[in-house]
DNA sequence: AGACTGCTACGACTGTTGTAGTAGGCTCGA
DNA sequence: TCGAGCCTACTACAACAGTCGTAGCAGTCT
């Protein structure tokens, strides 16, 4: 358990967000991205930073040219669950149903995605056990 | 806009959450609850949270009787979807389709969940627009 | 009245996060 | 070879979060 992704802080995690998103990065290409998001950060802050990602096992460094190239030692997908799991944890009793359910009744969601919570439904309850279907 | 629910502490949340179980409550209450729990916290650190939560303006104190009685001034409801929503737009481009399909083919559900799902959404896609049922 | 008990106000300290400056080393072009 | 740039290491500092101690006030018990 070397990496504690759960404290990760919020400006940590947009540096974190550029290498997921362009892939290994050195601190200058993780600055001019940022930048381009409207983002200014000094460029010693963006290396601090990195470099403490590092320290937190979240990242890893090699120095193939000139600089350091940074990439992600923690996938998104780890991330955002455990971040999710936090918030399940804290509000929803841990299981994700209510969740869910409270989601859709907010009705937050495009036709398309309705559709395709319904195929994955469906076919999720045919493991499970039967189920009488109005 | 007064009451600055994103930025409660992970402890000081834990204090809250007893609010929101046990409705008002003194210091010395939601110390005894925290205990109970395991929580071990001196009582002016619960006292130090109540007040920080006070300045917040996620609780309201009334000297009714010998102590102040603390009672939440924000709903679960408010804090578990901001909460909710910070990593839905840090994670999920701020809609919670990709999610609730992430959990789902997860198979985090209970066969009850699972039917109430299925429920709501039956029920949802009428009114939107029609759609074509296989 | 004096002692005791419980409550709050205030301050303090540590670790973390956000943000950045400075100093010194390496590299490459003139 | 020498200077201009770019890179990293180290340091700094304010704000906030977590944690608690002390001191003083108010009510109570004897």
């Amino acid at each position: 358990m070397t990496s504690r992704e759960a404290d990760i802080g919020q400006a940590e995690l947009e540096v974190l967000q550029t290498l997921w998103e362009h892939g290994p990065a050195t601190v200058r290409d993780v600055m001019n991205v940022l930048h381009e998001r409207g983002r200014q950060l000094a460029y010693t802050t963006v290396l601090t930073f990195l470099t403490r990602l590092e320290q937190k096992g979240c990242v890893t460094s090699d120095k193939s040219g000139l600089a350091y190239v940074y990439r992600p030692k923690v996938t998104r997908d780890k991330v955002s669950r455990s971040r999710l799991e936090a918030v399940l944890d804290a509000f929803y009793d841990g299981s994700p149903g209510p969740l869910v359910l409270q989601l859709i009744r907010e009705g937050k969601f495009t036709n398309a995605e309705i559709a395709e919570l319904q195929e994955v439904i469906d076919g999720l309850d045919a493991k499970p056990q039967r189920r009488t279907r109005s």
